[in-house]
DNA sequence: TTCTATTTGATAATAAAATATCATTATCAA
DNA sequence: TTGATAATGATATTTTATTATCAAATAGAA
């Protein structure tokens, strides 16, 4: 697979940077509307074709919930979960996590991965 | 909002009867499948709409994956999470929950919910 | 058994995220 | 600066689960 040249553009650039800076996940939408403060006029079309390549690179990751379009974040945060505020709707990171998830599971079962989603208010909406 | 007078049909009744037998959360194409062994001609529409009205008299709860059809197990279960094996798709009930999942977020964001998937290989995938 | 409203099954329609298309614009090597 | 071609933006299209539609079949009260 040859991939295309990969020209540096104000759009990318963007996108990219808002990704790096985020502190939480974010959708296609939260992504235009903020690199949009930047680039007058961006599309969808761009935030979708720049988020793909980023995640063919393996510089971002998605994180994905049940009837919610797709976040995506940095993939160099190393392992965590997540919280969806049930207000706002927004998805935050949360620390750590549970190593004996293992144990939960019957014999010859084999675990490769988990995921772990806390849903509630958070700290700005609880006020 | 009035409920319909809900007559007995043989195709709600094996409906029923499949879920009420499920050791595991089915899928719309699984109850179907399933059903179909003894109501001849089933209808998908018939198994939505069932699936519906248990759904609705909170008889079954519905298990949601990130791009996975919706699975349906017995409300009557108790708290417990799920496993899908990758090679065959099937979801499986994992016994006991991890409590402590609230110590992990931070101060003043209050947890309602969580949910908790394994990913991996189940036992008859493995041999 | 009859009659009518409910249920069914086939299929069309919807919804929402993601992908494809294409004319226009912009990048960047020469 | 020029020119080939990759990237963009607007929009059409696809995808896949679910819901709506409607004629035909069925349940069940009278």
């Amino acid at each position: 697979m040859v991939t295309g040249s990969n020209r540096k553009t104000k759009q990318r650039d963007a996108l990219v940077s808002v990704l790096q800076r985020a502190e939480r996940p974010l959708s296609v939408a939260e992504l235009l509307e903020a690199a949009s403060k930047r680039i007058e006029g961006l599309g969808v079309a761009t935030v979708y074709r720049a988020v793909g390549a980023l995640l063919d690179d393996g510089r971002i990751d998605a994180v994905e919930i049940p009837g919610e379009p797709t976040r995506y974040e940095r993939s160099d945060k190393g392992h965590h979960h997540h919280f969806q505020c049930e207000k706002c709707d927004r998805v935050f990171d949360i620390a750590g996590c549970l190593d004996n998830l293992r144990k939960l599971v019957p014999p010859k079962f084999r675990v490769k991965q988990h995921s772990v989603m806390l849903y509630g208010v958070c700290a700005t909406c609880s006020r």
